[in-house]
DNA sequence: TGTCGTGATCTGTGATCACAGTTAGGTTGG
DNA sequence: CCAACCTAACTGTGATCACAGATCACGACA
């Protein structure tokens, strides 16, 4: 009975006048969002999703989710079909909706995707990357700094940081159908990546996502984009190593 | 009414039963298709999207779309909004949904993404090609060779092959969530590039696909990534530059 | 004690209904 | 003759109902 998604059907206040001729006030707002529930249930269990809050092979209900978003079974049905048809659901033949376990050879394979994907990304960006673009990669930084030394590390807030900077970053090359991919990746590695870093905050002491941010941030800022890329990468397979290295993916 | 559905690519393993006493017939059967309607109607709308035969700006109906293909309301929501969340449909807020057009902009963003991405699975492909692959991608080669030199050309043939031949050489790469993400940019980018074909079948008497496979097919066999990769390089470029001189995209 | 049948309960899937919003076409007033 | 209004048909969205299949727990038989 939470009541999480409300605000929906009072979102329409708006009288506008017909007969009236437009003047400069109208204007002024812009395309109101307009989103659809299912649209938001999407958006809900996205980040869910990618911040490691739904742990790989964990099961949904349907039923469940809509009661606990507070919201009809439909806009749910709409957001798990979205997702999975991303591959960050799977549903099962006759069974219950999941998480995905991924395997050693999947995993793998997103790894290797990653380094392909976003670190052309991390070269378009250090190309195209604009002063304000740098100074919300300079500001994420800063958060994930924070979060990380802080002690006990805040595992939650490096997460969200971590993922802050790394779209910043990707942002900073301007092509959107670039961003939708890399997104698709960080749905898919998302779960086990975050949930271990949940988990496992010991990981951020090691400093070494912080001095690749670091590499990365630096190389930006002089236009280096072979630097950029090989710091990004450099983030990507620490990442993935110490995945590896904990064993939780399936054979 | 058209049942040219193709065979579903994206291959569901199922797992091995827990509780099974292996007897001889019971294994011979593999597991028998299962699929959804919502998952037919899905591959149908792609294979429609990206064999150009819907055409961008066109609108679809639900309503419509579920009486052509004889089924309920219901499975046409779920494709359509499984092809609108990858972006090879859109929902205008109120209207009705419709095939996406491309502004320049966007047509060349989806472009350098298929350098990257086809590009690297071209390279992939080559280092891991078995005997088995190459025979296939040689079969469609054949195909497509015989249909654009055919007089007139076969457009809607060609279409296919160039498609099977393309994919035969990335499945031979063996990493299916590469697959995933190039299947998704063909069906962003096919409406264009196959509705071109097939309307203009004059662009295949130049020669420069046909060639360009020819020295794609060669590289494979040498295991010569590099080569591979420029091979596929060319066929895309040259394939982008006859669209952007046709001029079919939005400012 | 171990194993298999069996029914209750839950699962996703599909169909049907209801509704607000938009669009298009016809009509009326200038 | 043109423009504005107004009505009717159609749009996607959401809710509710119906159903086949799967899971799980309990109980009977060997």
């Amino acid at each position: 009975m939470t009541a999480a998604v409300q605000p929906s059907r009072t979102a329409f206040e708006q009288p506008a006048p017909p007969g009236e001729t437009d003047t400069s006030a109208l204007d002024a707002i812009g395309a109101l969002p307009r989103e659809t529930l299912g649209e938001r249930v999407t958006g809900e269990l996205r980040s869910l999703l990618v911040a490691g809050r739904l742990a790989p092979g964990e099961k949904l209900s349907l039923r469940r989710v809509a009661e606990a978003l507070g919201v009809s079974m439909m806009p749910v049905r709409e957001a798990v079909s979205r997702l999975a048809a991303d591959g960050a659901l799977e549903v099962l033949p006759g069974r219950a909706v999941r998480v995905p376990v991924l395997s050693l050879a999947q995993f793998r394979e997103l790894t290797r995707l990653r380094l392909v994907v976003e670190g052309f990304a991390a070269e378009e960006a250090a190309r195209q990357a604009t002063p304000a673009d740098i100074d919300r990669i300079v500001a994420f930084d800063a958060a994930f700094r924070q979060a990380a030394s802080a002690d006990p590390p805040d595992s939650a807030a490096a997460v969200a940081a971590n993922r802050d900077l790394h779209f910043a970053l990707y942002e900073a090359a301007a092509m959107p159908s670039l961003i939708e991919m890399i997104e698709r990746l960080w749905l898919k590695a998302g779960p086990i990546l975050n949930l271990d870093m949940r988990h496992e905050p010991r990981r951020l002491e090691g400093g070494s996502a912080m001095q690749a941010h670091a590499r990365l941030l630096e190389a930006v800022r002089r236009r280096d984009a072979p630097a950029a890329r090989a710091a990004l990468e450099d983030d990507i397979a620490a990442a993935a190593a110490h995945i590896k290295e904990t064993g939780q993916l399936r054979a």
